[in-house]
DNA sequence: ATAAAATGACTGAATGGTCAGCCATAGTTT
DNA sequence: AAACTATGGCTGACCATTCAGTCATTTTAT
């Protein structure tokens, strides 16, 4: 019986030890938002379980409730944080004194970057169709909803610019951002069903002749 | 003796029979996939119920799955059944002996009429992302997955030939291909956001000439 | 009368979310 | 310095629910 104290007394210091070589983990929210990306990425919302979320970022269930309300708040707050970093980008690039054209063209070159950087982001805003949105909760929803608004919003100011300057043919402004976008998606698309193979950023060039050319006076 | 009579009489019975039920199950199957497409396009694959299907077409949900043997059977199906007529639509604006210029234009148009009369065909193949297609299985998804493919490849060809005779610039007929669909893709869900108030095919014109002009030599 | 068709209660599996308790660490006492 | 105590981050078994698919029974058609 008295051996098994002292034994104890030792366990617990090795444990100690380890656990002392470990830095605490202020940055489980990080850890469990890419864990997250990853897995909503590659299964969609649906058939991503908490539980798989957990064992990536090597977690226990539970503890991902520490951190997140639902499961529904982890796959907005996944969304957002890349969607802020695509729009600061952006934003960024939109600065400068340079022309509408130019401008144009520079952010099509950072948003094909950053998709190309964020396959998985990109997979996930692929899988947030018109019936996820009908589906679920309001709140963080709806604030994803808005950034993407104000991102097409953005992109049609800049285009209407154009217009008003007469580089661009007088047309439904926003419709012609949308446009933009939709090429921008369809090669990311396309460029990820090629398993990837060679730069998506190269195409950058491509987009941009399309595009201006197809609206330009 | 006696018994060949009979015998002939059910024959025919037993025919008749076949063929009016054959007619029967028809309708249902029909009713079935019908009723599916709605609420697939609303809701999405995973958050839609057979109860549901079962109660919008005014069956049982064990009757479902005397025509589908699963889900996901019926959600391929679905998909199929409309994207063969989508198909053969195209296939039939291509037969003629018109330029390639003009079949591009033809087949534009016929897409989005196409589309703007099947808003619920759209929103399914909007959810049937990337990540839908990692999880399900892989007989019939393949099947739908061939036919987008085909379709991708029929306007690759005819971009193709375009640029075998210097009407457009010598691109990546492909990548070309996958722009236009993205063009046409993204219009139809904006017209979707804007809750379908104007028409979708009155913007062909639109379509057609940014495309065409953006790629022409 | 009979066989096919239709039904819907039922089952088993899956999983989002909870919570009582564990244990490494920090603080306190001896 | 060692032993004891308190704290709260973390855990994972558990619960409640949902739902695809089954099948014993009922209904329908001829």
């Amino acid at each position: 019986m008295r051996s098994i104290v002292p034994l104890k007394y030792l366990e617990r210091k090795m444990i100690n030890l380890i656990g002392k070589r470990r830095i605490r983990q202020q940055n489980h929210k990080i850890k469990i938002l890419e864990a997250a990306e990853k897995i909503f990425a590659k299964k969609g919302f649906y058939p991503t379980t908490i539980e798989e979320v957990a064992k990536k970022a090597r977690l226990a269930k539970g503890t991902i409730y520490l951190y997140f309300n639902s499961k529904e708040d982890l796959f907005f707050l996944v969304i957002e944080r890349k969607l802020d970093i695509l729009l600061s980008k952006v934003e960024e690039e939109l600065k400068g004194p340079d022309s509408p054209s130019q401008r144009i063209k520079k952010v099509i070159a950072v948003h094909l970057k950053f998709l190309e950087e964020n396959g998985d982001f990109f997979k996930i805003m692929e899988g947030f169709s018109e019936s996820l949105k009908e589906k679920l909760e309001k709140k963080l929803k709806n604030r994803v909803i808005q950034k993407q608004s104000y991102y097409i919003e953005m992109l049609g100011k800049l285009i209407q610019e154009a217009i008003n300057k007469g580089e661009i043919k007088s047309l439904d402004s926003r419709k012609l951002a949308v446009i933009l976008m939709g090429i921008i998606h369809s090669l990311t698309l396309y460029w990820i069903s090629q398993k990837e193979k060679d730069s998506l950023f190269k195409d950058q060039l491509l987009v941009w002749e399309v595009f201006w050319k197809g609206v330009k006076k």
